[in-house]
RNA sequence: GGCGAGGUAGCUCAGUUGGUAGAGCACACGGCUGAAAACCGUGGUGUCGCCGGUUCGAUCCCGGCCCUCGCCA
């Protein structure tokens, strides 16, 4: 039987709203799987809602974040969600944290204190070519999968050849279907034109929900390198209001075109047409939980 | 109306002392396993404002016209 349900889609999709209809239908509860909604004080630019939802809201914006920190939390979420005999629906656009809380990846070890560093300033002083040929020494099997470009992969790479590890996973749970439970993840479909619409208005009303003033105050105080990565942070610090407006539109549509790439290379994803009121698509989904129930 | 500057990719602009053009951003496609709203790779998408002249050849030189911006009237 269906135990978990996984809904994922592009920005303006209508992701929460879908997920909030389907827990006013059976009983649920949210687990956000979101790289930038983890952040607390930035509530309009990372679009968070009024209702609860799991592992939303809980890092300040000068920690760090990451997958890896991400994944132990999800699974202690949607376990105890199950053990209180209900149903975690796991939302969100950030497809490596989506597959991360219903696969398990096989996350290899963090970099021991120090070694980032080091490793960084080898990449800058030997330049791309001769930092990836030190890869190719010590992991060629990594360094085939990585571009010399690549310095952040590089780097991440040189650091677990050093420790013994290496970049390439001994089993590739990101693309292979997998998951802890049995689970049905639903693709929020949107014509790409009326996601765009969509965007461009969601994102005006941003503005005026005042976006700008929290923007500015999240800056006063120190931004971590992952928090620093949020669309529109800095475009809302360099830029007046039109302009600023216009980059985060775009930015968020070219995010929104990348998610409709990823949905579609979830493993079992089923897509549902989302161009049409919340309340319906959400029929659709407790239908096709109760069909897939049934069917097992 | 006069003077000056300018019209080249979707946008901002570079360039060719005459051999039909290239950067950034945007866009398209692909990769990704402890930064994923991140990071990386590949791709130029074009009546070089219009009409004529010179020339083997004009986006470039010459003439005319149109448009935009600035200053002066």
């Amino acid at each position: 039987m269906t135990r978990v349900l996984a809904i994922f889609g592009p920005t303006a999709s209508g992701k929460t709203a879908v997920a909030e209809a389907v827990a006013r239908r059976i009983p649920a509860e949210l687990v956000s799987a979101d790289a930038m909604q983890v952040y607390r004080g930035l509530p309009i630019l990372t679009n968070q809602s009024e209702q609860p939802a799991r592992l939303v809201g809980f890092v300040g914006l000068d920690e760090t974040f990451s997958v890896a920190e991400y994944q132990p939390l999800a699974h202690a979420a949607v376990d105890e969600i199950l053990a209180a005999r209900r149903t975690p629906i796991v939302v969100g656009g950030t497809g490596l944290y989506l597959r991360a809380a219903l696969a398990g990846l096989e996350l290899p070890p963090p970099p021991v204190p120090g070694a980032r560093e080091r490793f960084e300033r080898l990449y800058d002083e030997l330049g791309p070519e001769r930092a990836h040929e030190q890869l190719t020494e010590r992991d060629p099997e990594a360094a085939a999968a990585v571009h010399p470009n690549d310095r952040r992969r590089v780097v991440r790479a040189l650091e677990l050849a050093e420790a013994g590890s290496s970049l390439r996973p001994g089993e590739d749970r990101l693309w292979s279907g997998g998951t802890r439970h049995p689970t049905l993840v639903v693709g929020l479909d949107v014509p790409p034109e009326v996601l765009a619409e969509r965007i461009e208005r969601r994102t005006r009303e941003m503005f005026e929900r005042g976006v700008e003033e929290e923007a500015r105050r999240a800056l006063r105080g120190p931004i971590s390198a992952t928090a620093r990565t949020i669309h529109g942070l800095q475009d809302i610090a360099e830029l007046p209001y039109e302009a600023a407006l216009e980059a985060l539109v775009t930015r968020t549509r070219r995010y929104a075109a990348y998610q409709r790439k990823w949905m579609r290379r979830i493993p079992g994803v089923v897509l549902v047409d989302a161009d049409r009121a919340a309340g319906e698509v959400a029929e659709d989904v407790v239908a096709r939980l109760g069909s897939v129930a049934s069917a097992r």
